[in-house]
RNA sequence: GCUCCGGUAGUAUAGUCCGGUCAAGUAUACUGGCCUUUCGAGUCGGCGACCCGGGUCCGAAUCCCGGCCGGAGCACCA
């Protein structure tokens, strides 16, 4: 309380003691009072703090130092050695977003400098596009690495030439253990002029794999080992491992720092947002601006993202996919995009939680359910409600005294949208009428026990014996029951069930029977079965397939 | 081991730079009412958090020190 006060009155400071006196009686004064008290001397008095709040929806921080630049320029630059997934929603959709934000431009760049370990596949070039387009993210310029090593060879030279950088003959662990002791190695101080001919004759084929790399002067007393003289440049057999777009055409490959160092200045990136593991690499890179005389483009690390329960880790997508483990990328229970959109996960769903989730440099855990409940809210609003019942079986209503026509709404709140219709004709002597309904609610039905077919009529219960539930009509109106709060349960009259599949999260399949409405649904449809959950039509032929999206 | 980050309700985030209007905001989850011919959506309410210990200060989520816990990097990968 004191400090509220002097919150608002900053003269009073000096008074400290005199005023805590004074606090304490009225606080003291007011405490004595009841809640209902107190609410009502607030209102009577000052009726405006009474204001309701309202929520905003969540925005981005603005960027650290934006205003020093005329135009924002980001990049996502991934290795195409795998489809994309949830892990790369950060860097794609915070450097997105963050470009059009300050009407900037958001660059793509293909990471693919590695023919041999992390080897890019011609696959998933075109995959990663579709995937930024399919997330909204609209790309300015595109670069791909492989296509500029001329350029990387150029900024070398001169690196070299300048005894900023060196070729260094060490066998690795040889070096590692002089940098350890903070020691130069031995190539590390020839002359220029004897390492311009070493880099000369790495480009000409003079050294196999290993025997040579080039590497980036830095300061050997540097507290991080892993910072100091950090490789730029090695020699891959590339006869033994091609490159998928260029062939064994260069035997000398950037490593990431060089690469991706250069083209951050070179292509005039602003602000570069990406995973925290990249952290020492700034450092890193930094001596490599020094040299050249470059300042550092703004960085921001954010942390790791991950998902409770799906794996984000490529390799493991990679060899679950090769064992047979998951059907293929787009399996339910992997995190990748192509994943999520079999599912009929919205992008701009991810857009919100990413934006959400922000830039900090923890990592974070996220629960499907944060994601669910954006996709459900737009989902809802427009997705048109079937009927499906699952693990059919068969209700037989006795005794209905009429031909029913039931009318079902597509949305419950959209009139407008249309409605599939029903002619319910009870049939026989006994006037029976079958219906299809799910085993999860047979499996709550007991004799005597009221149901309301949804938007038909009201039954009771008489019988259960195996795969068959015999019932008696009890009334119409759903006022009748409503006060009693019966279940409401989805139904299908027998013979015009159509059959349907759903593929689960756990990639497990609930086979059913929807309605034959559904025969004119196409793929990518989304629809709610009520009270089932949404699904994402993947394919409508003999039978209907779709994936489950969540509740 | 060395070098960096970071720790706010179950989860995630705002606030931390620049101490006071923070008895800590929001979303989601959970929960109660209302509404609704879906166990969905909507709507109104509720529950629930500043890692720990010291210090500075009239006043600390915020600043300082120590501890604990979590993460990342330490490749001729990206």
């Amino acid at each position: 309380m004191v400090g509220k006060v002097l919150g608002e009155k900053a003269e009073l400071r000096s008074r400290i003691k005199e005023l805590s006196g004074v606090i304490n009686v009225v606080v003291a004064e007011v405490n004595s009072l009841s809640l209902a008290e107190q609410k009502a001397i607030v209102e009577t008095n000052w009726p405006e703090t009474q204001k309701k709040h309202e929520t905003e929806e969540k925005k981005l921080s603005p960027l650290p130092n934006a205003d020093k630049y005329t135009k924002i320029v980001t990049r996502f630059s991934p290795n195409p050695d795998c489809v994309l997934h949830l892990g790369s929603a950060r860097a794609i959709l915070l450097s997105h977003e963050y470009a059009r934000m300050y009407n900037g431009k958001f660059i793509l760049r293909f990471e693919d400098t590695d023919p041999k370990i992390k080897r890019p596949a011609l696959k998933f070039y075109d995959s990663i596009r579709q995937d930024l387009k399919w997330l909204g993210c609209t790309v300015d310029e595109e670069y791909i690495q492989s296509d500029r090593l001329p350029i990387y060879y150029e900024y070398t030279e001169k690196l070299v030439g300048d005894g900023n950088a060196y070729v260094c003959e060490c066998p690795s662990e040889e070096f590692r253990k002089k940098t350890i002791a903070m020691q130069a190695c031995p190539c590390r101080d020839l002359p220029a002029g004897e390492h311009l001919e070493r880099w000369h004759r790495m480009l000409t084929g003079g050294y196999t794999e290993g025997q040579a790399v080039v590497r980036v002067k830095t300061d050997l007393q540097n507290p991080n080992p892993a910072v100091r003289d950090w490789p730029a440049l090695r020699v891959i057999d590339t006869q033994k491992y091609p490159h998928p777009r260029v062939g064994s055409k260069y035997i000398v490959w950037p490593l990431y720092n060089l690469a991706a160092g250069l083209d951050d200045h070179l292509m005039g990136m602003t602000h570069i947002i990406r995973g925290k593991e990249h952290y020492t690499n700034m450092v890193r890179q930094k001596y490599m601006y020094d040299y050249l005389g470059w300042t550092y483009p703004e960085a921001i690390h954010y942390g790791r993202l991950k998902i409770t329960g799906a794996d984000l880790s490529k390799s493991k997508i990679v060899a679950g996919i090769k064992a047979g483990t998951y059907a293929g990328f787009d399996d339910p229970r992997l995190g990748t995009f192509a994943a999520l959109r079999k599912r009929g996960i919205q992008p701009e769903s991810i857009k919100k939680m990413i934006i959400d989730v922000g830039t900090k440099s923890n990592d974070v855990t996220l629960s499907w359910e944060n994601l669910f409940s954006y996709n459900r809210k737009i989902l809802d609003a427009a997705s048109a409600r079937y009927f499906f019942v699952s693990q059919p079986l068969e209700l037989k209503v006795l005794m209905v005294p009429k031909v029913f026509n039931a009318k079902l709404p597509l949305h419950p709140e959209k009139p407008e949208q249309g409605f599939r219709e029903y002619i319910i004709t009870p049939e026989s002597e006994d006037k029976s009428v079958s219906f299809w309904v799910s085993k999860k609610d047979v499996e709550t039905m007991e004799p005597e026990k009221i149901f309301r077919l949804m938007e038909l009529f009201n039954v009771k219960i008489e019988n259960k014996t195996g795969c068959l539930v015999t019932a008696k009509f009890a009334s119409e109106s759903y006022e009748d029951v409503r006060k009693i709060k019966v279940q409401l349960i989805q139904w299908l009259p027998k013979g015009t069930e159509f059959p349907a599949q759903v593929v689960m999260p756990d990639a497990l399949v609930t086979e059913g029977f929807a309605e034959a409405d559904c025969k004119k649904l196409k793929p990518d449809a989304i629809i709610q079965f009520e009270r089932f959950g949404f699904v994402r039509v993947n394919e409508v032929g003999e039978k209907l397939v779709a994936y489950y999206a969540h509740k």
